[in-house]
DNA sequence: AACGTACCCTGCCGGC
DNA sequence: TGCCGGCAGGGTACGT
């Protein structure tokens, strides 16, 4: 579910109610992710002091005294709440008296203790077009795909991707080479206004069940989109979805205005 | 190395 | 109304 966006969003929720506060409890819920908490990280999380809540990509990361981090990633349906939310509880902390729950129906989040390799962060003060350049100079696979490769790029999900594209006028079926330097310097300022807007926006919630902060607010930005979500494109035209799928997800885009 | 595919899970939605 | 297939914002492990 979450994106870069809504990561945030949750991230300085949780910063701002958390950091400072040591560690006293945690628990992990049964059944709790699809792939376990690492022994080592539980065994030294009692007793952590919470220096800051940071995010790296997709990936929430705890900030903890002794020196390491807990790394959080919500998966496609995760969500971090401090009181309700009693269901589907994957694990939880307490720190300073308040509780922390991460509550995943489909089990494909994680917590751990190390990041996997991750491309450049979009909202990188050194972020710019010859960056992005260099992320899609070699690749063959097509421009949507390397856009959400987490190594490449860190981040973006179909969401984000799908709305960068359309507003820099990019097939996402095109290869990432053959996007032309005018091409990759608006697709960068794309990048940065629509990941920034949604931030301001609290995120993506595009049903009830979907994102929530953590204190149970939806997000936003699907009032905001041009295509996601959408039937026609803002100026109208009929919007297409590959059936075939890039990257194992569906594509939506407009066939007018892209290419 | 880079790329495609299968797989991991549960819940919801539309079609019949 | 009820069942069922298809689909969903994620990453990872493979084979080529």
């Amino acid at each position: 579910m979450p994106e870069l966006p809504e990561v945030e969003t949750v991230r300085r929720a949780l910063n701002r109610r958390v950091r400072g506060r040591v560690i006293s409890s945690y628990e992990v819920g049964r059944p709790a992710f699809n792939r376990p908490i690492p022994a080592r990280a539980l065994r030294r999380l009692k007793g952590s002091r919470i220096l800051a809540v940071d995010r790296r990509g997709k990936y929430l990361l705890l900030r903890l005294s002794r020196g390491w981090d807990l790394v959080c990633h919500l998966g496609m349906s995760g969500s971090v709440s401090f009181g309700s939310d009693d269901g589907h509880v994957r694990f939880r902390f307490t720190a300073g008296g308040m509780t922390v729950k991460i509550h995943d129906p489909r089990r494909f989040g994680r917590v751990t203790d190390a990041l996997p390799p991750l491309g450049p962060e979009p909202l990188a003060q050194d972020f710019d077009a010859a960056v992005l350049a260099r992320v899609l100079r070699g690749r063959r696979a097509p421009v949507k795909s390397v856009l959400l490769d987490q190594a490449a790029l860190a981040g973006i999900g179909n969401i984000y991707a799908t709305e960068a594209l359309y507003a820099a006028r990019i097939a996402p079926a095109r290869p990432a080479d053959e996007v032309t330097e005018l091409e990759t310097r608006r697709l960068c300022a794309a990048i940065k206004r629509i990941l920034k807007r949604a931030i301001r926006l609290g995120g993506t919630t595009l049903s009830d069940e979907a994102f929530r902060d953590p204190d149970g607010r939806p997000g936003r930005f699907q009032l905001a989109t041009a295509v996601y979500g959408r039937r026609r494109c803002p100026r109208g035209h009929l919007l297409a979805a590959t059936r075939r799928p890039i990257a194992g997800r569906t594509s939506l885009y407009c066939p007018a205005c892209q290419s």
